[in-house]
DNA sequence: TATTCCGATAGTGAC
DNA sequence: GTCACTATCGGAATGAG
């Protein structure tokens, strides 16, 4: 998952997504157009927020916990400064950041913050004991999962025999009740969150289904998220004899077997062969 | 330990000794001397057998177990045509073949050949049980050992302070029976067998103490030369109840902890720690 | 289960 | 315990006056 970008606003320029899709026109937004080209991600931000003057109140805690460990602590940059990463952040609401992935695991890969301490701070498990606030993510986390969709389908209809019949009813003139359904983008995308993040602040990952991606290296990767150890949030509030709570058998499911997602053949630990094979399917999967 | 030549002769060339000792004309050493210098271990060659005609019948045998694991009977092209290694073979008598080995694990590896088939098939532990056998091999081993310590001061000597002591003394015009004595190279030269050897064809280390090599590559490569695993020829004949026959015992031999032969300081499982030790052990030793 | 770097460990293939 | 190649697995540092 991500590390975040610190205060070090190289890390924008150096962000890996910024090669596949620039596009200088999408640029619609409320406010002015930056001067240099922006991606579609970049178009779907919301106006940023000021700012909160940096007081020593959240800079005394944050401090302390990035001199043990910086990285566990590098989400909370995002949700107390979201205006300071652009290409990263693609919206925020009064109650949540979603931005992109730094390190994504998959084609679209976004992660979706909680604003409020008093829930970002805990294991989602508890987190999600708060009716009100689990039904708020699952609200906010729907939404972003549509802007996951239209990023999939944009980087992915090209590809798709499902969007091309569609384009092609359109071109001959089929009435828009008969077009053929396009594809469902959106299906293809999932929410959940990790058994045990290693990352201090909550975060529900919005994910495409490919596992499709140079970030993807170790076994980890993928079994956190193509096992049990990835918990939909749709399954909260969890029953208190939830498999899923014990930590044996989540660590139990990060040193599983490889299978892919799409044809369910095992791969054993030839985590190379996995990869090899995933970029088969990715091929194959596009065009559907 | 080495790794036989096969039939190409390219590997002659590809010998990592040839660095030192590159010289197209040993080939001829009976008749004319060579243009370029030769060093101590081509000098020290004694004048080659003829080689017998090439015949199908010592071809077709070795063929066959080539073919199964090639690496397993390499040694037994040292043995057949030693005139076909001019730079790795250093003495043949009737009964043995004294080679550099092709991989050395110190600044001098000499591996000491038996040329009886009887013998030479066996595992040392049945071929030692032949004392006259052994007893030869010990002579010729010790004698080999001489040849490996004058190779030894040759490279050392340099920076010896022992030797030095004796050279200035020397040059000072001390009597020859009032010399210092020179530094005892053959103490630091060991003769023994590896427990399990690999490869099929019996060979004697003549090698000297300091485990200095940049093909020094592997945690075996270190234990079995420094633990109970490396069985020095002085020991047998065993006795039957010697731990070191017990392959158990051999085998945890190959995995213990790195023990530095020098200062006994421990390293646990840290390989590249051991051999950066054995480095500053390397340069002390070389000025004692 | 953050990444990255380094290194130890394990399996294979060699004709 | 042959070598050399690849890859998997495993620990440690990671910031910064």
């Amino acid at each position: 998952m991500a590390e975040a970008a610190e205060d070090r606003e190289d890390l924008v320029e150096d962000s890996p997504d910024v090669a596949h899709d620039r596009d200088p026109q999408t640029s619609t937004s409320q406010t002015a157009p930056d001067k240099k080209k922006r991606n579609a991600f970049a178009e779907l931000m919301s106006p940023k927020l000021k700012a909160p003057k940096s007081d020593a109140s959240d800079k005394k805690p944050r401090r302390s916990l990035k001199s043990l460990s910086p990285w566990k602590g590098a989400l909370l940059d995002y949700i107390k400064h979201p205006e300071r990463f652009p290409n990263e952040v693609l919206r925020v609401t009064p109650n949540t950041v979603l931005v992109k992935d730094g390190f994504p695991k998959a084609t679209v890969h976004l992660l979706l913050l909680p604003r409020s301490p008093k829930h970002y701070d805990l294991h989602p498990h508890e987190s999600f004991k708060d009716l009100e606030f689990l039904a708020m993510m699952k609200e906010e986390a729907a939404s972003a999962a549509k802007i996951a969709a239209a990023e999939l389908g944009r980087q992915l209809s090209p590809f798709s025999a499902t969007s091309k019949a569609r384009n092609d009813a359109m071109d001959a003139g089929v009435p828009y009740d008969e077009l053929p359904p396009g594809r469902d983008y959106l299906s293809d995308i999932r929410i959940g969150i990790h058994a045990h993040p290693s990352m201090a602040h909550l975060h529900v990952h919005i994910i495409s289904r490919d596992m499709h991606s140079d970030r993807l290296k170790h076994r980890k990767h993928y079994n956190s998220f193509n096992t049990s150890f990835f918990i939909p949030v749709a399954d909260y509030p969890l029953a208190e004899d939830d498999e899923r709570l014990r930590t044996s058998f989540q660590n139990a499911n990060l040193s599983k077997d490889f299978v892919c997602w799409r044809c369910k053949k095992v791969f054993g630990n030839r985590f190379a062969e996995l990869k090899h094979h995933l970029d088969e399917e990715f091929e194959s999967w596009k065009k559907e």
